[in-house]
DNA sequence: CCAAAAGTGTTTAAAATACACCCATGC
DNA sequence: GCATGGGTGTATTTTAAACACTTTTGG
C-alpha cells in the first residue's frame, strides 16, 4: 500500500478499528550514559514534535494499545508502563494539524474521524535508551531521543504531557522502584545512583542512597566485582525481581535526601 | 418528553451531543455524623447498584462533565473532584446491560452508542452527605448513600472502581488536605479528627494529630470555643483557603500517626 | 465533685542527614 | 605512591510515636 493510500484508508476507515474520540500517548523517557531523554517524533510537514502516540482497537485494553504503540516504536516490549493522566481540553483539537497532514500528503476529504474532538490518555515509561530500535510511524519524518533539559517545540499540549509525566517520574521514584529494563542484567550501586540523581537532576549522597536502597531489598549483591577498571572495583548487584515487583505496587516507603 | 421518548432519544442521538466509548464515573464519598458513605444509583429494571456516572459532551472538559454529573445527581457545586484512574478491560461491556434495559423500557432498537464499547474514567470527591438533594438520573430508581463498609452488589467493574477510589483517598490523605465543604464554616479539632479516623477506618492519636494538623497552616484558630456542650469546650477553627488549596496542589508532607 | 472530653507538653524511638575514614586500582 | 572512586560506619538532627497530666463544663 502506497503512503497516500495508507494515509486515506486510515482517516477514511480508521473508526471501524479504533475508538474514535480516545488517543494514547506515551512520554518515554529513555536512561543511557546517565542522560534523561524522551521520545518524540518529528511531525510531516510541520517542524514541530510529537509524542509516540496511538489509538484504541476496538477489542484492545488500553494498557495494550500503549505497550503496542511503544513497541511499535522501539521494537521494546515487556516494559512497565503506567497511566498517569488524563487531557481532555476541548480546545485540544487535532482538527487543523491533521487537515494541514491531508492536504500536504495530496489527500481531499471533508469528514474524518481524525477531525473530531481526542482526549488522550498520557502513558509514561523509562527504558533504556541505548536497546531501542527507533522507528518513526506514518505521520512522522523522524524518531529520536531529545534530552529532556533542552527540548524542541512540540504540538499541541503535548509539551504540558510531558511536564507532567516528568514531575510524576520524580515523585514516584520515593514509592516505587526504577532500574529494571533499563540498567543491564549487573549492575553497580553508583550506576543506579546515577540514575536516580539523573531523573531527579540533583546530587544524592552516596552512603545515605545505599543504605536506603538496600533497606529495600530489592537488589542482590552478587559476589563479583566490575573487572578492568581504575580505582577500587565496584561490587554487582542484580535486581531482586520478586521483591521489585512487590514494591512497584506496594510501594517503598523511604525518602531520598 | 415521556420516559420512553427520552430513552429513545439518548439511545438513538446521544452520539451527536456526547464523545462515544468515553463515560465518567464518579466515587462521591460523603461523610456525615462519623460516617462515611458513597452514592449509589439503582438501576432500572435490575437490582445492582452502579456509580453516578454519564459521558462528556461534545465541546466539554472531562472535569466539566464529572462536575456536571456531581451537580445533576446531589446539587451540589464547587466540589473538588479529581481524576484518578481510566478503566479500560476490553471485557466492560455495557451492550447487554443496556439492552436489557432498553427492551423493559419497552423500546426496541437494534443498533446504538450505547451498546458499544466504552473506557470509563474515574473520578472522585468527598462532600457532606447532608447537604446533598439527591436526584436519580433516567437509568435509575434509587440514588442513595451506602456506608462504605456494606456495600450492596453492583454492576460491571463498579465495584473495583469504588475500591480504588477508596484506596487512593486513603493515600491521598498523607499529602492532601481534606475537610473543605465537608465541615461546617467553623468546626472543632476533634471533629476533623473524626473525619480522618473515619476514612482511615483506625484511630489517630489526639495530642500527635492536633500537631501534625497545626503544622500544615491549614488552620485558622478562631477566638471563640464551642457553646452548650458538655465537658470542656473544644476551640473553633476554620481553613485558611489559602494555604488549603496550596497543599491541596503541592501536598503536605506529613505522615499520620 | 465527678465524669467526660479537650488542651498541652515530654520522653522515646526511628529516620533522615551530614560527615570521615579506609580500601583498592590504574597510572 | 598518589589520585580517584568505592566501601563502610558514626554522630547529629529531625520527625514520628507513645504517653500523662491539667483544665473545663454539665449534671
Amino acid at each position: 500500500m502506497s503512503f497516500k493510500e495508507e494515509i486515506t484508508q486510515h482517516f477514511k476507515k480508521g473508526q471501524e478499528l479504533y475508538l474514535r474520540h480516545i488517543s494514547v500517548d506515551c512520554v518515554i523517557f529513555g536512561f543511557h550514559q546517565n542522560k534523561l531523554n524522551v521520545l518524540l517524533l518529528q511531525s510531516k510537514y510541520a517542524g514541530d514534535w510529537a509524542l509516540p502516540g496511538g489509538f484504541i482497537l476496538k477489542q484492545e485494553h488500553m494498557d495494550d494499545a500503549a505497550n503496542r504503540i511503544l513497541k511499535n516504536r522501539t521494537g521494546l516490549h515487556n516494559i512497565y508502563l503506567q497511566q498517569f493522566h488524563v487531557f481532555s481540553e476541548p480546545s485540544r483539537s487535532t482538527k487543523l494539524m491533521n487537515q494541514q497532514f491531508l492536504k500536504n500528503a495530496g489527500v481531499v476529504m471533508e469528514e474524518s474521524w481524525m477531525f473530531e474532538r481526542f482526549i488522550t490518555v498520557g502513558y509514561t515509561a523509562l527504558v533504556d535508551f541505548s536497546k531501542a530500535q527507533l522507528i518513526p510511524d506514518s505521520f512522522s519524518v523522524a524518531c529520536e531521543w531529545h534530552n529532556v533539559n533542552s527540548l524542541p517545540g512540540m504540538i499541541l499540549d503535548h509539551r504540558e504531557i510531558l511536564n507532567t509525566a516528568l514531575l510524576q517520574l520524580q515523585t514516584n521514584l520515593n514509592y516505587h522502584p526504577v532500574g529494571y529494563n533499563l540498567l543491564p542484567e549487573k549492575f553497580t550501586m553508583p550506576e543506579l545512583q546515577k540514575l536516580y540523581e539523573t531523573i531527579l537532576n540533583r546530587p544524592l549522597d552516596r552512603r545515605n542512597f545505599q543504605r536506603k536502597i538496600t533497606g529495600t531489598k530489592i537488589l542482590k549483591k552478587l559476589d563479583e566485582t566490575k573487572k578492568g577498571v581504575a580505582h577500587k572495583a565496584p561490587n554487582y548487584y542484580k535486581f531482586d525481581l520478586k521483591n521489585y515487583k512487590k514494591a512497584l505496587k506496594g510501594g517503598m516507603g523511604f525518602q531520598l535526601s
